[in-house]
DNA sequence: TTGACACGTCACCACTTGGTGACTCATCAT
DNA sequence: ATGATGAGTCACCAAGTGGTGACGTGTCAA
């Protein structure tokens, strides 16, 4: 991979709009190196090999700067994505099923974007600015999805909204366990049998709760 | 509540150990008033209204003061708190009710410590020291819960067990992010309605899943 | 050709951070 | 009474932070 790319320090050519794109580029480098801890004006600026006072000409600020990065990067997965290859296939399989594999997807799409997973820890932490990054995104997404895995039986089992709820936020939250800590639970968050167990844990849930009765 | 005590510029009496208390007090303060993100040496030698040359010579820096203020509360709920007053009584109920009722106090007790939560999620961003304050407290709460929680009915589904790692983490990751945002995934997380829809939820979950078939 | 203007660079600011050395002074055993 | 010890204070350090003003210099239209 090209990353990196510390920028030796010779003149940068005159072009506002790749200066722009190395900026926000910088951000998810530094990130993707350092955590959001390491993210700041000094550290971004230096990773793209640019003054700092561009970020400030050019997007305002930081917290501007980040929005800008956040609404340009499509690292939250799409709901089509989670459907796999082919959404129509999925949306005819019993409820049971598609809702197991709602997770799997769900698990494998988050586990493959360890920026998002930063974001998200990001979030957790800071109580003032910078937060609602993925915001938008994920409240459209929150809505699609319950669309999606919903019909009928869902319909019949409200309280399944408060189980669903939960388990999407378990999942969350055992991912950023994961890139810290290996054990949570007695089970070792970083080994693919492990999340393996966790979607069979689901399905064997959704099974047993659609099963008609 | 006595609370803040930005202590006058008096000069302190000579007293280590009061000084040390006021310190791990400090600690504390902080930590409810600024979120883990303003720790640091010159805030707690601020707020303890002592100098920080003393943090350092009593316990030796930042990471041991943090140490021993994790050590030294227990703000981590017990399981036997989590069980109520009577546990024998507890223990009695048909595991469902045992079930949903566990993760009722759960829930409560979670929810009454915020110092806990704000603990949590620090735990949550930062990858490298300072972390683990809480790990041996929360590995010994998690193999006794899964002993009370446990019992034939639970062996016999043993895929149960990553679904309730999955409610617990969910439980927790709500509560975090019920700290900065109101809303998630439709949910107001602040509110004490929403949080007994979660515990009805589980209830419903725990009455499907154990009922005799 | 000549400006105007935007792009890029450099030097600087005030402030905060973690950390240390040197000082005063109260207490207490000898 | 006299030291030794240790509690508390003060002044300082280097490094890093976000942020700004002033200065070149290349590009492009008039």
């Amino acid at each position: 991979m090209p990353a990196q790319e510390p920028a030796a320090p010779v003149r940068n050519a005159r072009d506002r709009p790749a200066t722009e794109a190395r900026i926000l580029a910088a951000v998810g480098e530094v990130l993707a190196r350092d955590g959001f801890g390491g993210i700041g004006v000094n550290a971004i600026a230096k990773q793209a090999g640019v003054d700092k006072v561009l970020i400030y000409r050019y997007f305002g600020g930081l917290p501007e700067l980040l929005k800008a990065w956040g609404s340009s990067g499509r690292f939250w997965p799409t709901v089509t994505e989670l459907l796999g290859d082919d959404p129509k296939a999925l949306l005819a399989l019993p409820v049971a099923e598609r809702y197991a594999r709602f997770f799997d997807h769900f698990i494998d799409a988050l586990r493959a974007r360890p920026l998002t997973l930063e974001v998200l820890a990001a979030e957790v932490l800071e109580r003032n600015a910078l937060t609602a990054i993925l915001e938008t995104e994920r409240e459209a997404w929150g809505e699609e999805a319950g669309r999606v895995l919903g019909g009928a039986e869902l319909s019949e089992r409200p309280w399944m909204r408060g189980v669903t709820l939960l388990l999407v936020a378990g999942v969350q939250y055992l991912l950023l366990r994961s890139r810290s800590i290996r054990n949570f639970g007695g089970l070792d968050l970083q080994s693919d049998g492990s999340w393996l167990q966790l979607k069979l844990a689901v399905r064997e849930l959704a099974l047993k709760v659609f099963a008609a009765h």
